[in-house]
DNA sequence: AATGAATGAGCGTTCATTCAT
DNA sequence: TATGAATGAACGCTCATTCAT
């Protein structure tokens, strides 16, 4: 971050520009996707010249560096209002059952696999993204204990881990005008039973 | 299939020089992303001009399409040699693990994020690859079948795609230099033991 | 006087920090060239606004005019303290072999090229560059008039005006990181004889 | 140089071309200086778009350097043809009036001062230039070592340098539009009395 | 089957400058 | 005095594409 930039965002009008830059910029990467993401397009979306987007942003990996974790970061918040009412397992298939059925929403659909092209390109991505899916798993790995205490820390985290990539390989085929997008109820009901299941009753390794 | 240059001699004229045009580009998309894929550095790494690349593909949305064919029918070729010797379950578990560890290939990690994110933005890809899928589920629900032909058709296809969707999510997790690599044998050992007990003892959605 | 940011406390306010941009300003130019010169780099460097910058020199000329001021001030200051103990001859002597020398450091190599190459193109640049020089020759005039007062006014400004130029060209040869940096002491050598052979036995034309 | 312009300028209208671009720039920096030249003021001058330019010249630095070459080309070839008739004395005088009278003409008043500039900005430049320095020199050295055979090689070698060093600082003084251009008459006289004086009386360090 | 030449659009970035605060 | 915000122009460069050879 250049030093000239370091007290930017000062004034409420520039750090409301700021926001609304973000958030027109997630909207174009979910319309276009990345490989049609350009400064020029986030300018105009917002309304403002690209020489002022880049005084907000004065290089374009500033600007997707900053969308990406402004996008993450809504993520994460849901995660800390996650957990509701009822026993651990009725949390814990509530918690299938939310993050499977998000899934089914365009943001989410688009914005992931975006996200997991960039991270195997750009460096500096793959931090952003590797820090919202351990924050994730430790969310599940948290009730997965409370369900079965006997297992270990390592245990319900491998479990975590098993459940976390198995609910995200769903989003190339039950997202947003994914062909299988009717079977969202079903992908639900099997996950909760086979993830229970093991959580009770499979070996896990460790 | 010789990748990449080296062999460039290996290639004199007409399909050999498209075959090799077609590695080329495969290599350049797994190495930089989509992001970055341009005619230019496709005619650079195949040592012709963008002018004769052109001769063979007149658009990039040619190249691009026949491409992604050519990875994913290297995809499919391989589904046909997949099933092995022994019990539908044994048959089951060797393919649950082949199809797992392929996913710490360099090629594999990069190549299906690019995929992913490029359905979703270009028509004509979507296509290509829900035809993968779809073959991938045959040769899995065929399997399932043969465990418990107590199924209807319906129930293996949906349980194919529930095992077939949480495996390619593990591909952001255990691929190549991803960070839980290691857990790739534990990764099919929890997937293995939790598909089976589904496929025998749960109660699939139908 | 401080060169750099070092003593940034030292540059407050008013005057001092007009100078203070000046001397960052001419150490930008020696180091990157002309070519390189912004304001964005001088206010960066001077650790101020681009704003503020603009406060002090209203437009980017003003700054360059002033800077290069500021700069031949350094210099003409140096002619008035030039002058030593001794004969004239010794003098003379003396004032080539101090001017030859301060070619070979990098802030004298490498700002003259610049006002040299500016001179040509920007108006205002030439009046105190001309200016500088017309009282360098001055100096040096009076020098050779003492040496031999059977010289003409005309003809010692003629004589000064050569030995000036002479050396003047040699700061692309002996300057800071040039080849010929170690044949300095032979150049004073070279320089003292004949130019003072021309000063007490030429025909100096008039 | 990029392998994919390996054969550019095949056909005589690439050729013809891509000399007329070197002239273009050539005036281009004379009229402008470098910190005005930009390849879309080339482009214009030569009529072409900016994106056949840099067919052309793939990178402005390309661009540069062989504009530079271009113009330092015709000075080699001058020194190839420079020696003329009589003795080597008048041969020395002819060489000093020639090159001192150039300096007059606008390209080398102007060209010379952002060469050296450059040189001291841009690598690759310091080559080009040193090289045509040190041609000029084995050129002058000659000469001087027929005048007075009983000097050693490294002797004729320094002079050379002092005396084109010399000349080459009154670029700045006589050249085109300069205030002292009416001395140039006065300027040759008095460097070649001088220049000849050290060659056959002097004692040259060595 | 292959290259040379050219175009026009778009890219990320830097810049001098203006103006409100 | 000084910063924040914004503009408009220009920059070097990459690109897909077209066409003649």
């Amino acid at each position: 971050m250049a030093k000239t930039q370091a007290s930017q965002g000062a004034y409420k009008k520039g750090k409301d520009r700021r926001n609304h830059i973000l958030d027109v910029a997630r909207d174009l990467l979910i319309d276009s996707g990345y490989h049609n993401f350009s400064l020029r397009k986030v300018a105009e979306k917002a309304g403002i010249r690209v020489g002022n987007l880049q005084y907000y942003f004065p290089a374009k990996s500033d600007l997707v560096k900053a969308m990406l974790d402004h996008v993450i970061d809504d993520y994460l918040a849901d995660f800390d209002d996650i957990r509701g009412h009822g026993t651990p397992e009725e949390q814990f298939v509530a918690v299938i059952e939310d993050v499977i059925t998000d899934l089914n929403g365009k943001k989410t659909t688009v914005f992931f696999p975006e996200l997991w092209s960039l991270s195997n390109h750009e460096k500096g991505i793959t931090r952003s993204m590797d820090n919202m899916y351990q924050r994730y798993r430790e969310v599940l790995a948290e009730i997965i204990l409370e369900i079965n205490p006997g297992l270990s820390q390592e245990q319900s985290q491998r479990l975590a881990l098993f459940f976390s990539a198995s609910i995200e390989g769903h989003t190339i085929f039950i997202g947003y005008r994914k062909p299988w997008r009717k079977e969202t109820a079903n992908i639900v009901d099997m996950a909760s039973q086979s993830f229970l299941w093991l959580i009770k009753d499979g070996r896990v390794p460790g």
